[in-house]
RNA sequence: GCGCCAGUAGCUCAGCUGGAUAGAGCACCGGACUUCUAAUCCGACGGUCGCAGGUUCGAAUCCUGCCUGGCGCGCCA
């Protein structure tokens, strides 16, 4: 039985309970959950229905719950119902019952944690989306791994996700960088506005190579401009990659702009009312919608600005089709909130079709000190720099099990360290053990056969780790929900210290020179069940599930 | 000044869509390997959940005010 299930036996039990004492349904929530309690005494499960009900119905919720009770005692493989303090429930399960969940994991392998908790969304997630004018840097480290967490835990709960990295290749930066290889190129220094890093050494030198007359072009500004973005993006992609971070598309601002998108948005944001001209330029009112100031779309100049193609390209991803569009932005960027909500409601958006997440500062520390990050000043801390310090299963662990409200102080020395210090190796270490043991069965010629008999996984261990094992489609769910993906992580690190503690108290292989037990068979199932979930739950975060440590 | 985020054990952080005695890892102390990986497990220690009010049967969780820290408030991108 899953917690599911007995979440609606639960509720139904509630209903009938409210039929015979005559309470108004209403009072009835639509669904309800049931919790796993921490202390063993509490029951396998506990529901907290009676104490949100009672009082809105009107009734003794000692009474109630007694109702409730006795018919929850009729669902097969319910083993008890005790009613405690004001009115939880605290529910036992049949061993049975709550054992059978293992085989249904195998059965299930790789699709098992998937639900439909965001069937029929069509969701756009757009995160990174650094300029293409430096390296990926430390913060968009953290939303490739998070970002691209949350697109596997959407697609785990039924949402059709499209990942989506915005390249800025228009504007005033691009020009910048364009100066700034450009004056490398010619041995001069870098412009005073300009972007001094070695990668822009390397970068000029990298074009010079491939276009040995540039400086000599009719305009060498534009060969460098072209040419170094296109190495720029291939270097951050190619980055991205080995990081094992996938977007469904790459899209190009500059493609707004050829296309005339950014005329078409403003022509229609001011058939609806919202643009007017002031001082020689063309704005869009955001302040009804709540932002801080009216936004210029076109400068007096007659250049477009960037918010300009931010509303070009919103307008674009609606007509793709996505339903709701996820925003990922650091916490420098939290300004542009206001005015990006703006654009989603002058557009006659619902409030909640854009959605920004917010995602504090990522500070490196190495030997106890911060590393500053500065793509202009040159000491930038990169991805690669990250990856190549700790390894890509480590970094992107330790972005993701933290919640993304929270700042990451990364100390480079604690997560380079091959320790049980590090997070990662403890839920990887689990999944080491076990493909140890199935490996050992499979040299003992130990067969878990067709079947098991559950009602043997009644030991303690064995029985928190079902209850373990079962969350996993409610964790990705709620991931998915809250748009929080360190919850699988954490949920990780819960389900492998449950079966790290099962492992110390139950043998699961026969000793030598004894066949294996029926009692060994069935632990063979939760083993391997165990297995696949860890192996799913990592797999989400893109992190390894390694066989061996 | 205004806005966003954070403040929970010595440290790093979960928990926050209100529920039972507030959890984990690390650190420190004491235990457990001649049999499936000790990168593990067990025990001990450790907290006025920033402060003050409020809402309620019940608040770390919701509301208000305040304090501290981080970030942000351009016809920059």
């Amino acid at each position: 039985m899953t917690p599911e299930t007995l979440a609606e036996k639960v509720l139904s039990a509630t209903r009938a309970a409210f039929a015979e004492l005559g309470l108004d349904a209403a009072a009835l929530p639509a669904e309800t959950t049931v919790e796993r309690p921490r202390n063993p005494e509490h029951g396998d499960y506990a529901s907290t229905i009676v104490l949100q009900v009672a009082k809105k119905a009107g009734t003794d919720p000692r009474a109630l719950a007694q109702r409730i009770a006795s018919g929850l005692t009729e669902v097969d493989g319910v083993a008890k119902v005790d009613i405690a303090g004001p009115g939880f429930l605290n529910i036992t399960l049949d061993a049975a019952a709550a054992g059978e969940i293992a085989g249904r994991i195998v059965a299930a392998g790789t699709a098992y944690g998937y639900n439909e908790s965001m069937k029929g969304a069509h969701v756009n997630l757009e995160f990174v989306s650094a300029n293409p004018t430096g390296p990926v840097h430390a913060g968009g480290t953290r939303w490739a791994a998070v970002g691209d967490a949350l697109a596997r835990v959407m697609r785990s709960s039924g949402a059709k996700v499209g990942s989506e990295y915005y390249f800025n290749d228009a504007g005033a930066q691009i020009d910048r960088f364009a100066n700034s290889l450009l004056a490398r190129a010619k041995g001069e220094p870098t412009p005073e506005d300009g972007y001094g890093g070695a990668y822009v050494d390397e970068i000029a030198a990298e074009v010079l190579r491939r276009h040995p007359g540039a400086l000599d072009a009719a305009d060498p500004r534009e060969v460098f401009r072209t040419a170094g973005v296109e190495l720029m993006f291939a270097e951050i992609k190619a980055t991205l990659a080995d990081f094992g971070t996938h977007f469904d598309v790459y899209f190009n601002e500059k493609e707004l702009h050829d296309r005339g998108k950014l005329d078409d948005a403003v022509e229609r944001l001011s058939e609806l009312g919202h643009i007017f001209e002031a001082d020689g330029a063309v704005w869009l009112r955001t302040t009804a919608f709540g932002d801080d100031k009216d936004r210029v779309l076109k400068k007096s100049d007659g250049s477009w600005t960037y918010f300009a193609a931010d509303c070009a390209y919103y307008l674009d991803k609606r007509e793709r089709g996505f339903d709701k569009l996820v925003l990922m932005l650091g916490a420098d960027h939290h300004g542009y909130v206001g005015r990006m909500q703006a654009i989603s409601q002058a557009f006659g958006d619902e409030p909640g079709t854009l959605e920004i997440l917010i995602g504090q500062m990522v500070n490196l520390l190495r030997d106890g000190r911060p590393v500053r990050m500065s793509k202009r000043a040159g000491t930038v801390v990169t991805l690669n720099d990250i990856v190549e310090a700790i390894g890509v299963d480590a970094t992107r662990y330790a972005l993701t099990r933290y919640s993304a409200d929270s700042s990451i102080d990364l100390d480079i020395d604690l997560w380079t360290k091959h320790g049980n210090d590090n997070p990662v190796y403890y839920v990887q270490y689990a999944h080491a053990r076990i493909a140890g043991v199935l490996r050992n069965a499979g040299d003992l010629g130990v067969d878990s056969g067709d079947a098991y008999d559950a009602s043997l996984l009644s030991h303690p261990k064995e029985k928190e780790l079902l209850k373990a094992l079962a969350e996993f489609p409610a964790v990705i769910a709620s991931a998915a929900e809250l748009r929080e993906p360190h919850r699988i992580a954490r949920y990780a690190e819960d389900l492998a210290g449950a079966y790290h503690r099962f492992y110390t108290d139950c043998r699961v292989l026969p000793y030598p020179g004894e066949s294996i037990s029926e009692t060994g068979r069935a632990r063979l199932w939760l083993v391997s069940a165990t297995r696949v979930v860890l192996a799913n739950a990592l797999g989400l975060l893109g992190v390894s599930a390694p066989e061996r440590m």
